[in-house]
DNA sequence: TGAATAGTGTCTTTCAGACAATATGCC
DNA sequence: GGCATATTGTCTGAAAGACACTATTCA
């Protein structure tokens, strides 16, 4: 099929939007913040910002990330470019979403001019959210099972020695149903993601757990999946 | 971190090239066309094109899939969207990635004005592509692999009626390494993905094979992995 | 009858999943 | 001693993977 004349070129304007996972509290949540500013003003959104020159969206995120959430050295991939026509009321403006994995204890959330506090929501308890955010956390929640399920990727969940225990805990709450601790440990263990450091927890009224740590803090990726 | 004055939006223009997957004659090959235009010129090329005003991506590369191989109602998914700022030489151009998977049968190659014939290449025995799409091609092979490890997504590379043996050559010529026939059979058919047609295949010098197809010819996605 | 591909079953090994008792530190 | 969490092994069933022979059509 030829055209004559064909339609204009989109001119579009890129947003970067991130959806940051945090757990605590052994509950999954999100940092969104609330918007000051119309359009969708009141409501719950995820952090984002406008695409600079000379700049890729990987920059934007990482920008974003230190902006918002005080962190750099995160794990963080991208995610879906989402660009229904209609999906910003102010005009033809794409998403381009990542999400990170940061463990709370790194966890600086700044305030901003522009955007009430930012802060951490359960993820299983949403509301809705502004633009098509909702569908952009539901997609990153999505993905994050399988990362974790196919990777190491816990290590950015969880500071850099933890309990096997803890760890347990992060595939639960992600997965959403309860694990066998025998059959866990076994399994993770085989994996050689983790070794077991010289020390151990203490000042608990309980036996203390030996700390473990990730052998590479960096993405690894299974041929086969943890569960 | 902030800014008193913020450097410019950027201002971006949006191709979508298109990763059209085909099987022929035992071998995994990609749609690409030579370019007649600088830049690049000379350069084999994946199909694509510039994003219209009122259209999403998906749109757009329905349209190249329609404009260049004469396809529709196949498997279409998006990849990736590529943006480092250098990537294009002509300015500032994101390119929001899709693959296809497209049956030999239904494939009507269609020129164009502006570019040489688009043909199948072996996707194992790439020439040095242009701008960035060696990179995009090797992305999209990953992603073909871990697609038709855990999905039906075959039924997207085979014509309506096929032989086990044909799927299975899917398999071997995606994943790169031969299956064994019975632990095939046995594993595909508990799937429920395919059932025997009344069928079988004639006018061979051999004893012909039953005939198959899918049950349902749309994504149909598996807890675990095929192979 | 020979060439070419279709079709079929068993055994072994590995892994996932169910399952419960003992250990340790602190109050 | 009591409480709270840590740590450890076995058994069973299911599935993956190795493996070889017979069946059918047509030239």
């Amino acid at each position: 099929m030829k055209y004559d004349v064909r339609p204009p070129l989109a001119d579009v304007q890129v947003t970067v939007d991130v959806v940051v996972f945090v757990l605590q509290n052994d509950t999954l949540k999100a940092l969104l913040i609330r918007r000051s500013q119309e359009p969708f003003r009141y409501k719950l959104a995820l952090p984002g910002g406008f695409l600079w020159e000379d700049e890729t969206t990987a920059e934007t995120a990482a920008r974003v990330l230190r902006d918002k959430a005080g962190v750099s050295e995160v794990l963080v991939e991208q995610l879906y470019t989402f660009d229904e026509v209609q999906r910003d009321p102010r005009g033809r403006i794409m998403a381009v979403t990542y999400y990170a994995l940061v463990p709370f204890e790194n966890l600086q959330i700044v305030a901003d001019e522009d955007t009430e506090d930012p802060k951490l929501y359960d993820v299983a308890k949403l509301e809705d959210l502004a633009f098509d955010h909702a569908k952009i956390l539901a997609y990153a929640l999505t993905r994050l099972r399988s990362k974790l399920a196919y990777s190491n990727a816990a290590y950015s969940l969880l500071p850099e020695h933890f309990r096997l225990s803890e760890l347990q805990r992060v595939y639960e709450v992600v997965m959403g149903h309860a694990l066998d601790k025998r059959n866990f440990r076994k399994k993770y263990l085989s994996l050689g993601f983790i070794e077991a450091t010289t020390e151990t927890s203490s000042g608990e009224r309980h036996r203390p757990a030996v700390l473990y740590r990730f052998v590479r803090r960096s993405l690894q990726e299974l041929p086969d999946g943890v569960f």
